[in-house]
Parts: structure tokens; C-alpha cells; sequence
DNA sequence: TTCGCTGCAAAATGTTTGCATAGCC
DNA sequence: GGCTATGCAAACATTTTGCAGCGAA
């Protein structure tokens, strides 16, 4: 688990400076379980933050990414972040369509799924959607295609 | 397999007028084994008509879509479309990166897959990423991630 | 003090919409 | 001929870039 403290120790490290705003986005993410938007991003920064643009807030999901801090998965809805997976064991996620929470998946399809000789496999992508615990309350039926 | 015919019967049965650019569109998506991005069909479509609009194809896209002729997937580098599995069976794709072309697996991981009883699944996506026969050849030793 | 970070503005990209006209049925 | 589809232009959403000034180190 990336504490918020490890966040920064891992910007600095790489010779990125602490602003107010990076601390902030630090924290956000080092107290978010799932998913975040920019958009989402961008709302949550701009209540502590009144000058606040979004370029910025790119700009800085961006640097993360690229410092391995975060990690980016487009959906249909968008791109979205979360904390990079601490978790070196290949694995995939249980994604809460509601608060975007992820569970890990330790079962790897791969292993059972015949691939032709003639294929090169290059990735793959296992992803199951639902609500979690939490959610799942809230949306008793929710019927979604 | 959907045909020529049974695309533009699909789509005159709805009610839609059958026009040139929908004929080509039958035709391209009839002949295309894979997934294609709309400025791959407008750059197509270009070739036989001069004054076309990008507007159009992606209305004519969406159109096709909402038929149940077409099909969208979200990937990294954007949308694209491809004609709907026919197979009404439930399976998942291994999606040549070259060609776009897609195989059908049968095996669904779900199956195999510890979920929680506490976490409502609602849907799952499963997609292996590779080089197909035909395009291995031309992608000799393509490392990717 | 230095050099990176930020906000502003504008551009680039991808997608959607309104409207007058052309064309299918 | 009626009504849909098309092209044009513009709106819209999302993401990227250039630049002057602010601020962390």
C-alpha cells in the first residue's frame, strides 16, 4: 500500500518538487481505494484550491503516471487513475462500478485459455464489474445490460 | 456471419434509407474481419466519395451500432467498431494488434473466478492482446510491455 | 537565485448537433 | 412529394501546449 508519505518520498526522489498541490493530489490518492476521474480529481482540488485549473491537474496525473506513482485504465465512461498496484504477483480486479474500489483477482484466465500456436500473445485484460459490499446496498437492482 | 445483404436488409427493415454510403459501409464492415477506427472507415469511405463529411460517418456509425449491426470497444488509442458476434453463445475475443482481426474463445474465466458473495457482479471483460498468424510474420520480435 | 510549477489562454483532437439541401422511397 | 440523410459549420468535451510569473529548493 502506497502511504501518502511514500507518494511525495517517491516525487522528490525523482527531483520533482512538493507543492501544496502535489501534496494534496498525494494524499487524494493515498486515501482513495478506486478509481478517479480528472474531472473527479480536479472537483476535490478545487474546493481546497480557488485559482485551480485543470491543465494543471493533468498535467500532474501525468507526471505520476509516468513516475509510476499512478496508474491510468481507460473506460468506456473515460481515462481514469488509481494508485500503482503495489502488488508485484500479475493478478486483475473486481472494479465497484459505483466508487470504482478494486478488489484483486489472483486467478489469472490465461492459464486456462487455449491460444493457438499461431497466435503471439502479446497482453491481456481481465476485468469484472459490479458493486461492491458497500455499493451493492445502495443499488438494490440495478440492471446494467 | 453477417453479409452484405443482411446488413442493408437490417438496416432497410428498421426503416432506414439504403444510400450509397450505407451500401459502402455494408460492404466495408461485411469485408472487414476486424475492428475499425472511424477514421480508418472515413478514410476508406473517402476514396469513393469526395465531398464526405466526418459528421456523417459517425452518425451512420452510431446508427449502425444501435441497430445491433455494429459493435463498439473502447481501447487505448480510441473507439472502434466492428459488425456484431453473431454467435449469441457468450465468449470472448483474443484481438490481433495488427490487423484488428478477432477470434472467438469460448472459455469464459468467470467460471473459475472466486467472487465474494458480498460483491454483485454485473459484467466482465476478458480481451487477449496479440499477433495473429497472418501479421506475426511481419512483427518478428515486437516487444510490448 | 534557479529552475520547475502554475494559471491563463489557446490549440489540437475527438465527437455531437443544427440547419438547409439533396436524394431515397 | 415527403421525409430522411448528407454536408457544412459550429458547438462541445477532453487533452495538450506555450508562455509569463510564482515559488520550492
Amino acid at each position: 500500500m502506497h502511504t501518502y508519505e511514500e507518494i511525495v518520498q517517491k516525487m522528490a526522489s525523482q527531483g520533482l518538487r512538493i507543492t501544496d498541490q502535489r501534496k494534496t493530489l498525494a494524499k487524494l490518492f493515498a486515501e482513495s481505494p478506486g478509481y478517479l476521474a480528472p474531472k473527479a480529481v480536479y472537483e476535490y482540488m478545487g474546493k481546497s484550491y480557488t485559482g485551480l485549473s485543470f491543465d494543471t491537474v493533468y498535467r500532474n496525473l501525468r507526471v505520476m503516471e509516468e513516475l509510476g506513482v499512478l496508474e491510468q485504465v481507460v473506460f468506456e465512461e473515460g481515462v481514469k487513475f488509481k494508485l500503482h498496484c503495489r502488488e508485484h504477483d500479475h493478478h486483475h480486479h473486481m472494479i465497484c462500478l459505483q466508487c470504482g474500489r478494486t478488489y484483486p483477482i489472483t486467478y489469472c484466465p490465461m492459464e486456462q485459455t487455449l491460444v493457438p500456436d499461431d497466435f503471439k500473445v502479446v497482453k491481456h485484460k481481465f476485468e469484472v464489474f459490479g458493486y461492491c459490499k458497500d455499493c451493492a446496498q445502495d443499488e438494490p437492482a440495478l440492471g446494467e445490460g
